[in-house]
DNA sequence: AGCGTAAATTTACAGCGTAAGCTGGCGGAG
DNA sequence: CTCCGCCAGCTTACGCTGTAAATTTACGCT
C-alpha cells in the first residue's frame, strides 16, 4: 500500500463502489442494500468504504447523480435522434422519460424518492438535476421562440414535467394500471390552453 | 386482565395506537419512528403492539388508510362546499388536494411513498385509495355527461391526477420552488384538447 | 533493517424489528 | 373459597443495521 491515497486511486475506488452499488440498488432497491453487503460485493471489509465516502447517504447521493446523468443522456439522445418540429422532439423526449422511469424503476425511485433535499442547486447533485431539467425545458424554449411569454412557457413546461413525473410515479406504485403513463403522454401531446 | 381480548378492546387499542403513530409520523416522518418509540408513547412495553398488529408494516398500512380517509374527506368537502359548475368544483377539489399534500407533507409521503403495493384493490387500503380516486373522477363524470367518450374522459382525469400528484411531489421534494403546484393547477384549469 | 504513517481491519456500541420464553393475575370449575 | 388453566403483557434474546474507536498491517523512506 502506497502511503498517501492518490486522488486518482480515490476516484477509482469511488467509481468502482458506485458501479457495484448502482446495480445492487437497481436490482433490490436502495433500502434493501446495506453497507456490509456493498463492502462484501467489493471484497473489502465493512468499514473500508468509509474511507472513501463520509456516510451511506453520501453513496446514495453519488449514485443518484449517476442516475440523473444516465437519465439526462437518454432524454438528450431521444431529442437529438428525432427529426421534425419541436413538438415531435418533445414527444420523443417524453417517451424516453417514461421508458427510463419504467425500465429503471428502482433507480428512478432513488433519484426522485422522498428526501429532505438539503442540497439546493450548488452541489453536483443540484447541477445534475438542473441539467435534466434543462433538457426538459427545450419545449418551453420553443414556445418562447414562438412568441409565448416566458413565465407562461415555463409554467407549461412545469405542467408537462409534473404530469410525466406523476404518471410514472403512480404507475410504478401500482396505483394506476400499466400503460397509463404512455396514455397520459399521448394526451399531453394534444393539449391547448384557453385565454 | 380479562382473559379474552374483546374485539372491541382490540379495536380500541388499535385506534389509540394509530392516533399516536399518526402524529409521530406527521411530525418526523414514518421512517424516523420506531416500534419502541410508539410503544413508549403509549406507555406499554416494546412488544405489546405486536399483539394488535402483525408487524410494523401493518401499522403503516393502517395509518395510510387513515390518511386516505382524511384526504378523501377534504376533497369531498371542498367539492360539496363549492358552488358553480363542474369545472369550478373540480378546481376547488384541486386546491384542496394541493393544500392537503403541502400541509400534511409526511402523511402524503406515507400515503403515496414508494411501496411495492402488494395490495391490489381488495383490502381496506385498496378501497380507501379507490374512494379517493372516485372523488377525483367527478370531473371525468361531468365530461362524460357532456358527451365526451368515457375512455377519453378517464384519460383526461388521469392526466389531471398525474399533474397534481407530480406537482405536489416535486414541490415537497424541494425540486420545484414553493408555489409551483398551485401554478400548475391554475394552468390545468385552462386546458383544452385538440382533434 | 527499522521506523513512521496511513490504509485496512477488527472490535464495539446503540439502535432496529421481532421471535421466544416468562410471569402475573383473572375467569371458570371443583 | 380454592385451585388451575390461560393468555395479555413483559422481559429477554437474536441477528441485523450504520458507524465510532481501537487495532493491525504493510508500504516508502531514512
Amino acid at each position: 500500500m502506497s502511503r498517501p491515497l492518490t486522488d486518482d486511486d480515490l476516484a477509482r475506488f469511488q467509481a468502482q463502489l458506485c458501479d457495484v452499488a448502482e446495480v445492487m440498488f437497481a436490482e433490490r432497491g436502495a433500502e434493501q442494500v446495506s453497507m456490509r453487503q456493498i463492502a462484501a460485493a467489493l471484497g473489502v471489509s465493512p468499514m473500508t468504504p468509509y474511507r472513501y465516502f463520509a456516510s451511506r447517504d453520501d453513496i446514495l447521493v453519488a449514485v443518484r447523480i449517476r442516475g440523473f446523468e444516465r437519465f439526462t443522456a437518454a432524454l438528450e439522445q431521444a431529442y437529438a435522434d428525432t427529426m421534425g418540429d419541436a413538438a415531435a422532439k418533445a414527444m420523443a423526449a417524453g417517451q424516453a422519460y417514461i421508458a427510463f422511469a419504467l425500465g429503471n424503476a428502482n433507480t428512478y425511485r432513488l433519484m426522485f424518492g422522498q428526501h429532505q433535499q438539503e442540497d439546493g442547486s450548488d452541489g453536483p447533485l443540484g447541477r445534475a438535476v438542473a441539467r435534466a431539467r434543462a433538457t426538459l425545458s427545450v419545449y418551453g424554449d420553443s414556445l418562447i421562440g414562438r412568441g409565448v411569454a416566458e413565465a407562461e412557457a415555463r409554467a407549461m413546461e412545469g405542467l408537462i414535467w409534473s404530469a410525466l413525473h406523476g404518471a410514472v410515479t403512480l404507475e410504478l406504485a401500482g396505483t394506476t394500471p400499466p400503460g397509463s403513463a404512455r396514455e397520459t403522454l399521448g394526451l399531453l401531446g394534444r393539449i391547448g390552453f384557453r385565454e
